[in-house]
DNA sequence: CTCACTTTGTGCATCTGTTCACAAAGGGAT
DNA sequence: ATCCCTTTGTGAACAGATGCACAAAGTGAG
C-alpha cells in the first residue's frame, strides 16, 4: 500500500490547483509591473478571482512560501510557480493549421510572453505553405517529423479542420510528442501517456446556453412544463 | 427545508454534467450523418471518450430515455439534448474585438451549426469599421448598446485585447447581457447573475507544460526525490 | 409463456475538491 | 521582553463527481 506522507512538498499536486497556477501567475505579474513587492492571500486572491482559502490551500501544495502576518514576496512567488509548471524553461511549440484559427495563435502575444515559443506553422495547403506569418515560414505539413525532431518540438497546436486532425494527431505521437493542444471539434484518441488538452468554442457557448436559457426560464414563469412528446414516434 | 426528490426530471442537472452533453450531443450528430438508428451507453460513451457508467448517469439527468436492452434512439436523444441545452431556439451572439481571433470566430462553422448566429461584428479600429467579414459588416463600438437591443443579442464574445476587456464587459452587461465568453487574459469582474466562461489559450499551455515537465523528471531517473530543499534560507 | 440475454438506471462507496475556522507564526510598538 | 495585531498554513467538515456492480426492465427465440 502506498502511503502518501501528507507533507508539503509532495509532488502530487492535484489538478485544480495546477488549472489556476497561471492564473495566480498572471495577477502576479501584474502586480510586479505596478511596483507591488508583497501581497496578502486576501488580495491575490481577489485579484485572480477566487476565494482566499482555496488560494492559500494551492499554495501550500507547492510549499511553504509566505510570512505569516505579512503575506507573500511577489518576485519570489513568481519564480515558484513558474518553476513548478515548467516555465522557468523554453518550451518549442509547432502550431499545426494555418486557418485564422492557426494565424491567431501564431499572433498571439501570450504565447510567446512565458516560456514558449512557437518554433514551426506547417499547413497542407500549397497556397498557404511558404506565406511569413508572424515571422515564420509556413512549411508544408510533409516537414511534420523532420521538424518536430529537429527543432526539440514537444508540444503541438492542433488547429486543423475537424477532419484532419487525428491523422495529424497519430503522426506527433508516433513522432514522440506527448503534449497536444487540440482545437478541433473531436475527441482525438492517443496512446497511453499522452496528454490532451482541448479548447472547444462550441462547447463553451452551448454551456453558456444553458445557463442562459433557464434564467430566461426562471423569469417568464417557470419552466414551460408540458412539452412532453411522446416517445418512440420520433425517427 | 427544501427537500429535491430523487426524481429524474429534476432540473437541477450538475455543472460536470451540463459540460459534457456538448460532447454527447456532437458525437450523436456524427452517428445520425453516418446512418445509425440506435445506440447503446458503452458505444457512445467510447465515442465521447468517456465511460460509459458516467454516461448513463449523465442522461439521467435530463430523463430516461433509454430503452433497457436496446440502448437509445439517436435522433430521440439528439432532441432531448438539444432541448435541454436550448439549443431549439436562436440565439444571437455579437463577437467584439475584430483581430486575428475574433476573425476565426466569425469564420468558424461550428458557431453557426447550433442555434447560435453571430449577428454583429464590432470593433475600435476605424480601418477595421466597415470591412466586410463572414457575411457581416464591421460595425463601430459605438453601435454597442443599439446593436444589443436591436438585434436580441443574449450571448456576448470578447475577444479584444485584455486591457479593453472590462471596459467592453462593462457596457454589455449594462446592457442586460449576462451572458459572455471571453478569450482576453482577464479576470473579469461582473454583477451578479452574469455568467462569465472564460478560454485562455496560454493557460492551457501552461497546464500541457506542467504534465510536460513532470513527465520528463520522471523518465530522467525516476522522482527526484530529497531535493529535499531547506526551508527557510531561500529568497 | 418462459427463459436467456442485453443494456439501462441507480444505490453506494470512494475519491477529489472546497470552505470554514482557528492555532501557530511572525512583525512592530512600547 | 511582552503584548497586540495581522496573516499564513492546515485539520476537519462538507460538497460534488466518479465508478463499481447489480437489480430492474426490456427484447427475442422457442
Amino acid at each position: 500500500m502506498i502511503r502518501r506522507l501528507p507533507q508539503a512538498r509532495d509532488r502530487g499536486i492535484p489538478e485544480a490547483t495546477v488549472a489556476r497556477l497561471p492564473l495566480y501567475l498572471r495577477a502576479l505579474t501584474g502586480m510586479t509591473e505596478r511596483g507591488v513587492a508583497t501581497v496578502s492571500s486576501e488580495d491575490l486572491a481577489e485579484a485572480a478571482g477566487v476565494n482566499s482559502a482555496k488560494l492559500r490551500k494551492d499554495l501550500s501544495h507547492l510549499g511553504s512560501y509566505g510570512t505569516r502576518g505579512v503575506g507573500y514576496d511577489v518576485e519570489y512567488l513568481i519564480y515558484q510557480i513558474s518553476r513548478e509548471l515548467g516555465l522557468t524553461q523554453d518550451w518549442a511549440v509547432a502550431i499545426v493549421g494555418v486557418g485564422n484559427l492557426g494565424r491567431a495563435l501564431a499572433n498571439y502575444g501570450g504565447f510567446v510572453s512565458r516560456g514558449f515559443r512557437v518554433a514551426a506553422l506547417l499547413d497542407s495547403d500549397p497556397d498557404v505553405v511558404g506565406d511569413r506569418i508572424a515571422g515564420l515560414n509556413v512549411e508544408h505539413i510533409d516537414e511534420l517529423e523532420t521538424v518536430i525532431a529537429r527543432r526539440g518540438v514537444s508540444i503541438v497546436v492542433i488547429a486543423t479542420p475537424a477532419a484532419a486532425a487525428q491523422q495529424v494527431c497519430d503522426r506527433v505521437t508516433a513522432a514522440g510528442v506527448t503534449s497536444i493542444l487540440n482545437f478541433a471539434p473531436v475527441v482525438l484518441s492517443v496512446p497511453d501517456g499522452v496528454d490532451v488538452r482541448k479548447v472547444d468554442l462550441s462547447i463553451e457557448l452551448q454551456i453558456l446556453a444553458f445557463h442562459e436559457q433557464r434564467k430566461a426560464d426562471r423569469e417568464s414563469g417557470g419552466p414551460v412544463m408540458a412539452e412532453e412528446w411522446q416517445r418512440g414516434e420520433s425517427a
